[in-house]
DNA sequence: CGGCGGCTTGAAAGGCATCAACATAAGTGG
DNA sequence: CCACTTATGTTGATGCCTTTCAAGCCGCCG
């Protein structure tokens, strides 16, 4: 995404658990993340966290604040994180220079219209299941053998799939006693994408 | 959304239950919904259709094919409907032409992000009244006095919200049991707005 | 009018949440 | 580096909510 780099305002170091305050009520950027992971959240009234994204190296977030006009999620970085905000503005001004941008843009966009199309899934099975592969892709440049490091707590994951971390931690359990992954806390190894797939549906 | 009169190639009138017909594999055209409504679905291995979108009067569908490239639901209509194709580099080339476009679509694939925000609730009453509300929003056109016309059936609406019929019913029945909603069948009317958002959260 | 799809309601079964106890890992200060 | 504290993860028992299965009702269309 080398258009970044033209649009860029600053880049903005965050420790882990740190949150990204962003202008109040207005929107104004996009941030993309460099290095890290980072999660937008709501706390609804009962005091529970109802995750709406992660982001990872490589992806950006804000899009949805085109259409509200601010944003309406908070964000926190789950690691230490790095990433660089792309005022909206800048980014116009480009694509008219560059009007090659426009595509890729619109596909940027597009493609977070496809993440997270397991949640609808009834099932917890299903829900873990597509989590998992969702994360395979997603953090293929750090993915090896396909085995990763989860940069989410089981608590993160309940709330994004709408599960409790109990159920989220059982699941993981039997899915590796079915030998479909291999987890030791972090650590995950996928080793059946296939069976994983079928269970996603 | 006057871009579509000079981007759009032909209208397109569909019956009831008819299926739009896309072309196989390749994204080429978004797709205007002018009158009626349609629903974007799958249908999952056990049989079951998995429903992604509705999609009323004035909202284009489609965006999501610009990253995968492909089309990945079936389309079919609820209503009788009338759609207009808009090949995405028909757009492109007007949007050269006529850069404050840019931000419009931008604006409208932004919309598309913010829809469906409560299918991450855990409860069925959740995800029912933030549905309701939803529709209220979007029908808007349709709507007198919050009421209008469900073009939806009880089973479309479980599909989509990963609930079944049964208990799409019964919350309806409990919803105006307790005075929040009115239904008559099809006709819906919302009776108290503020206790329907407060129930979604 | 009859047939059929959609809707409602009931009873029973099952899956996930809740509550609770414990295990392990990570972070903190001496 | 260790003792302590706190956060995170696992596992079990119980209860509730949603699904499943089943029957009957209603509205729509031929």
């Amino acid at each position: 995404m080398k258009f970044q780099n033209a649009a860029v305002k600053k880049h903005i170091h965050l420790e882990k658990k740190e949150l990204l305050t962003l202008p109040k009520n207005q929107f104004q950027s996009f941030y993309a993340v460099k290095k890290g992971a980072l999660k937008t959240f709501q706390v609804n009234k009962d005091g529970k966290e109802s995750i709406r994204g992660f982001f990872f190296e490589g992806e950006v977030f804000g899009y949805d604040a085109i259409y509200t006009n601010r944003y309406t999620y908070s964000i926190a970085a789950l690691t230490d994180a790095v990433v660089c905000e792309i005022p909206y503005n800048n980014l116009l001004d480009l694509i008219d220079k560059n009007p090659t941008l426009q595509k890729k843009i619109l596909y940027l966009v597009s493609q977070q219209l496809n993440v997270g199309n397991y949640l609808i899934s009834t099932s917890a099975e299903q829900r873990v299941a597509g989590f998992l592969i969702d994360l395979s892709k997603r953090l293929e440049s750090c993915t090896t053998h396909h085995q990763y490091i989860l940069p989410i707590t089981r608590q993160d994951m309940g709330n994004y799939l709408g599960l409790t971390t109990e159920t989220v931690s059982r699941l993981l359990s039997r899915f590796q006693k079915d030998n479909l992954i291999k987890i030791d806390n972090k650590k995950i190894a996928i080793l059946s994408i296939e069976k994983l797939n079928q269970m996603a549906e």
